[in-house]
DNA sequence: TATCAGGGCCTAG
DNA sequence: CTAGGCCCTGAT
């Protein structure tokens, strides 16, 4: 199946994005997705059109939403004021990236994961227990392990995580699977709550404080106002913004400014040592 | 070999 | 509100 894609759309951007930590890339320029139990192959073959391997219907009911193709990219950027020239210019770099909206749980996971670490010995770590716990499906090219449920995630000891070595997260973890398995955070129903509500509700689970809850409302709620301060916004915000956050200032477009930003400082690393 | 920072968070004071 | 500890990796 062919598609068109008119808006800002590159597939190497957003495996690069940071946000998503299981993106295969083959040798031909395909790329892997993989949300729930739906798997996307892609590639581009000209300028705006690309070839994929699910049907037009699931790519309209299931993989246009993901990549938040609902919204203009375009347009967002182009609403940037001439006076942020560093934003603009971040954005211009980041051009094509998207604020995905992937499962919840996979993000929680993740993301309690990612702190303290490197962006490749996260991938490691999520990969492992997918491959570990996650139910093994046959594709046209390879057999994939899908992201464990919580289900299938409960009856996981300490133990069972020791081979990750994710130290001291292990018991946020065991933390987060207790209170979601159990029923005390239902992730489908905090979806309707209001920002600040979403917010607290995630930061019930231990190991997840601000900037983590940030990630999760972002990239699986697609709540684009909040923006997620790590290390790396923290030296752009000193170093091209004095110390002043500018997100407040982006308003419902805030987390995909922090994208577009994140983005940048990862290609240019050695001026935010 | 030793040191440091990595998409932070929790606890103590 | 801030300082320190935390598990472990990979880079230097």
């Amino acid at each position: 199946m062919n598609i068109k894609i008119t808006d800002d759309f590159n597939l190497q951007k957003i495996a690069d994005s940071g946000q998503c930590f299981r993106v295969k890339v083959f040798s031909d320029g395909m790329y892997r997705f993989i949300t729930g139990e739906n798997v996307l192959y892609i590639k581009q073959t000209e300028n705006g059109f690309y070839e994929i391997s699910c049907s037009e219907d699931q790519w309209q009911d299931l993989w246009h939403a993901y990549f938040h193709l609902d919204r203009s990219y375009q347009e967002i950027r182009r609403k940037i004021p001439d006076t942020d020239s560093y934003m603009k210019q971040a954005a211009d770099s980041g051009l094509g990236l998207r604020i995905l909206r992937q499962e919840p749980w996979e993000m929680m996971i993740t993301f309690i994961i990612s702190q303290q670490r490197t962006i490749p010995s996260i991938k490691k770590a999520v990969e492992g227990i997918a491959q570990s716990f996650g139910d093994a499906v046959k594709t046209d090219y390879e057999t994939v392990h899908l992201f464990p449920s919580p289900a299938q995630m409960c009856r996981i000891t300490s133990k069972d995580l020791d081979q990750f070595r994710l130290g001291y997260r292990t018991s946020y973890i065991l933390d987060a699977i207790d209170k979601v398995y159990g029923g005390r955070l239902d992730l489908d129903k905090i979806s309707v709550y209001d920002d600040m509500a979403l917010f607290h509700a995630l930061k019930s689970v231990r190991g997840v404080g601000d900037k983590v809850a940030n990630c999760i409302a972002l990239f699986s709620y697609g709540r684009t106002s909040l923006a997620p301060v790590d290390t790396w916004i923290k030296k752009v915000i000193d170093q091209e913004y004095q110390g002043q956050t500018p997100f407040p200032g982006y308003g419902d477009v805030a987390g995909i400014m922090q994208q577009y930003m994140f983005y940048y400082a990862q290609q240019h690393k050695g001026r935010y040592q």
